[in-house]
DNA sequence: TGTACATCAGTGAACGCGCGTTCACTGATGTAC
DNA sequence: TGTACATCAGTGAACGCGCGTTCACTGATGTAC
């Protein structure tokens, strides 16, 4: 039957943030549609309503998690505290803990390879979040790069105090390091 | 039938070489147990005869493949002249462009989620290449972090000038940087 | 050194399962008049 | 404002395919005597 447009748009809304959720935790390829669909609260069949395809959502979900980074970058790097701050968080355990919520490029830009749908995505907000970074160009790109490496393999590790020090000695150095 | 055992042995091998090419180019999930036999120039069904699952090659694959680099670490960091060439050889577009025959951690270690087989191979190998990274024990994770961030958002992106960018701003940040 | 036979890597077909996608159908919505 | 009907999001079964794994079988190897 129809619905409401209002609560197909809600409804489309919901798709991607499972979506992306259940990507940042498991990986693409770990992730069904029939997954994503019931976590929205539907059957399977209605997602050709809402996408072409899976590499369509998964565009959709990078650049829906990429879009939260990139708010949560231009907030804190207006202050150097604040960028501090979000180094913290970027490097701390808890961030390590819960990809399902945390940055969609720690978790997901080893898996992105030929598609270019996701690809385009990925890159136009990768775009905008090294602008939201400001100051020097490089320094944006050396933390980003250290950030990014940094949380892939401390999640990687299987020795929590390695797992620990990884991401504690790269947050010192960053410090010490890029112009901060 | 039966074979001799240094052929078995040298299958052995050529199973795990060509799967930790393939691993290394398309990630685990898109490169089947046929595959990878089809390469090592045997057929599916004698791949239980060398393996007792996917999971046990990937480990074998990841160990593999981190052993060349621990090598190359090893050889080249002896010297400030060799680390640079090092990092040159790691953020340049020959690396980025052949994963198959690059680094097993900037190619995969996205993919290693809770697969603990996989996990354990990967801590030890990383272990010992930060060993072999000697100096200051900050400035090998940050310059690890750095290198493996680097070439994954460098492969991630669809704009080859920001590509390029990446690697080399990343390249001159870790002279700047990173005690050398 | 020669003979008998157990071993086991390799083959290719098959199994069972799960996935992305399609499809006939439903029925409230929203539009045309 | 009321009526007739085309639209289309959602359902749930089904399709087709590919994957990891198993299995009966083969026959040269390597071991026991």
């Amino acid at each position: 039957m129809r619905y409401p447009a209002k609560e197909t748009a809600e409804k489309h809304q919901r798709i991607v943030r499972e979506a992306s959720r259940l990507f940042r935790e498991r990986g693409f390829d770990n992730v069904t549609v029939a997954d994503v669909m019931e976590a929205a609260g539907l059957t399977h069949g209605a997602f050709y309503s809402h996408f072409d395809s899976k590499e369509a959502l998964m565009a959709a979900a990078v650049e829906y998690a990429m879009d939260i980074t990139r708010k949560g970058v231009e907030e804190s790097f207006a202050t150097p505290q604040g960028r501090a701050a979000y180094l913290d968080r970027y490097l701390s355990r808890r961030h390590r803990d819960h990809s399902a919520t945390g940055c969609a490029m720690a978790a997901l830009s080893g898996e992105i390879r030929n598609e270019p749908e996701v690809k385009g995505a990925f890159t136009l907000e990768l775009k905008a979040i090294l602008d939201a970074m400001r100051g020097e160009r490089g320094d944006a790109m050396l933390t980003l790069a250290a950030l990014v490496g940094a949380v892939a393999l401390a999640r990687a590790v299987a020795d929590e105090s390695l797992s620990r020090e990884i991401l504690r000695e790269v947050r010192r150095k960053l410090d010490d390091c890029a112009g901060s």
